[in-house]
DNA sequence: TTCATTTTGTGACTTAAGTCAATGGTCAGG
DNA sequence: CCTGACCATTGACTTAAGTCACAAAATGAA
């Protein structure tokens, strides 16, 4: 087992020797191919995933037929359906490795367990909401600024690793706007500058 | 001070008349008359604030000088900006009461205090950040329907109260929208229906 | 009731972005 | 080296929504 896991915790709080056995004992280690989903649209999702290596994207698709990318997912960060793991209800979404990738997952009943028995994952579980919430409504906050080149930019500035490891269309999906707009906006942004 | 607090809090777990008293001693009741402010770009927010009556909107102002609503608070709910009262900094919004309004304010040393001598607040904020990162994901997921009359028909689905309450010019910076174009597409939804 | 302020509605015009369709590039597998 | 799948670009055209300007309601304080 991977020790990014270990590490990002001790990014909220204080790990043990003895934490570190216990969350070994509760993460199952997974690898993904590239285009395997961890779900899909319909699944009911009982699991949180711990994204160790490669990427994933998560996406809806409306009732046009069109995918909106929500979120992608680094190494070090969580993905899944908050929502769906919470409730137990089936999920809209789908997630998929766009690399070959390694995660760590963990059940909703080992969650709750170890939410139970250890009061440093209770912690470290409550920062990680409270950060996921802001950089929630921050992403929300992008979506407000009108012009297509500014988003752009935005995404350029926070995450310029992504760009590099996605296809275009996908960055244009997760910008809420038509690759042919994308592709211009990029064209300008070389010419004008 | 009112009740609606608790009654809220037992929605997500247990009670007890200690509980209560706790509770009491860190809240601090306050009224805000219509156009006061809770706080303003540039503040440091280290206050929680939860809606007892009225009505809060929660907004930023971009470089054009527009406004754009994040999220309107009514009695029950919680307002503020999460992100500044975790971390210090200063905040980039405006909170303000739309009606005269009756809040309960705690601050974030007594915050701090609560969570670490009270497990049931603990578990009452978890829950909450939970609900709300999920109720955040789908404002971002209704950002993604580009037409504008789908987004209000929405809203009048999801807070059919508000609409009551609010100008319609407020809708429509919620939306993400002209006051003009809300203006079209109620008028078609008339006609057409 | 009156008057000022705030809010909403409409028409004319502009503009940013979407759509459609064709073209060209890149890369992996045979 | 060829082929097909996938991805990006570009041009022509369409369309939804924004902007501007003005008028009409609605509201609320005096």
């Amino acid at each position: 087992m991977s020790d990014l896991l270990f590490q990002k915790i001790r990014e909220y709080v204080k790990l043990e020797d003895e934490d570190i056995l216990l969350l070994e004992k509760y993460f199952q280690f997974k690898m993904l191919d590239k285009g395997d989903f961890l779900f899909k649209d319909g699944d009911a999702v009982n699991h949180a995933t711990f994204v160790n290596s490669g990427l994933f994207r998560t996406y809806i698709i409306d009732e046009h037929g069109t995918e909106h990318i929500l979120q992608f997912a680094l190494p070090g960060w969580w993905t899944g359906d908050l929502g769906s793991f919470i409730s137990g209800a089936t999920t809209k979404f789908y997630v998929e490795a766009l690399e070959n990738s390694e995660v760590l997952t963990i059940t909703k009943k080992s969650w709750d367990e170890l939410l139970d028995k250890a009061p440093f994952y209770l912690d470290y579980h409550r920062k990680l909401l409270e950060r996921g919430l802001v950089s929630t409504q921050n992403r929300l906050l992008e979506t407000f600024s009108t012009d297509a080149s500014h988003k752009y930019r935005q995404l350029m500035e926070t995450f310029p690793d992504i760009l590099q490891r996605v296809p275009l269309y996908m960055i244009a999906s997760y910008l809420g706007m038509s690759r042919e707009t994308l592709s211009r906006v990029r064209n300008q942004m070389v010419n004008k500058k």
